[in-house]
DNA sequence: GCGACAG
DNA sequence: ATCTTGTCGC
């Protein structure tokens, strides 16, 4: 017997093969990318972070003017089987960041994570759940889309929120909630950056990597948080728009889209007897 | 070689 | 992602 490694149990490498393919459809869909804000609604007035007062007393017509729903899509895991899953994308009415529409999938996930490349695990159940929403409630199809995972905070430029944004010609933000080590950043060095800042009132700052390029931002969404969370652009809105976007729909660190996707796709799991 | 590596 | 309850504090 050799080192001879056997296909079955812990065989988790993915082949170089297929990750120089995976690249090649990185760098190609990035060619599609859209970096700036290409929607037509506006940020909502009255922004303050919180719900904004006023929001009935929109004259009929500017509505459909401003931001009204935002969407929020996660997975959460078997436990037992991790390759089991259940996705849910809901949909927050911005004023009272308030669920106004939930929609999920149970899914068997046959393509493994990789760090950089978890837009080919995750990427097409939530395309599924996109579509499903435009069948059913077309009504409340979000105007924006919040992802768990980063956009073009991403070894290539081409994460997780920039792939489904693309696929769905939908304006996307990525939220991460840990750091990933591109082009120089370390979570060390922006929790430096961040307390160096002191805990004064301005808790968001971008994201430089060594390579000079903006790559994101880092908010402290909450008073009392010391870590912070990762904003970049996902397709079709610029960084500045993005950070308002998440400002407006913090009632937590994590942002409400997120949040709410996360707990109920945990309860979705229940619900099926998996988890 | 060592460490890092979104979810 | 997941393993994990209570607990200290505003």
């Amino acid at each position: 017997m050799s080192t001879e490694k056997e296909p079955s149990a812990s065989e988790n490498q993915s082949s170089p093969q297929l990750l120089s393919q995976w690249i090649e459809i990185q760098d190609s869909m990035k060619k599609q990318l859209i970096t700036d804000d290409r929607f037509s609604w506006k940020l909502p007035p009255v922004c303050k972070g919180q719900i904004y007062e006023g929001a009935q007393d929109i004259r009929d017509s500017d509505r459909g003017k401003f931001l009204k729903y935002i969407g929020g899509a996660d997975l959460s895991f078997s436990k037992t089987d991790p390759s089991i899953a259940c996705a849910t994308l809901v949909v927050l009415d911005v004023s009272t960041l308030e669920v106004v529409h939930e929609v999920s999938n149970t899914v068997e996930l046959r393509v493994p994570y990789v760090p950089g490349f978890l837009a080919f695990r995750e990427a097409p159940v939530l395309l599924e759940l996109l579509e499903k929403l435009k069948n059913t409630a077309l009504q409340l199809y979000p105007q924006v889309l919040m992802v768990d995972g980063n956009g073009l905070l991403h070894p290539r430029g081409f994460g997780l929120a920039c792939h489904l944004g693309v696929l769905a010609d939908l304006p996307t933000i990525g939220i991460g909630k840990n750091l990933h080590h591109v082009d120089g950043l370390t979570q060390h060095g922006v929790r430096q950056l961040l307390e160096a800042n002191g805990n004064s009132c301005s808790d968001v700052f971008t994201l430089i990597g060594d390579s000079g390029s903006t790559l994101g931002a880092a908010l402290r969404s909450t008073v009392g948080s010391r870590k912070p969370i990762f904003i970049s652009v996902g397709h079709r809105i610029s960084l500045a728009s993005a950070i308002e976007t998440v400002k407006l729909s913090c009632r937590y660190r994590v942002p409400e889209p997120i949040r709410q996707a996360d707990i109920r796709s945990r309860d979705c799991l229940r619900k099926h007897g998996l988890s």
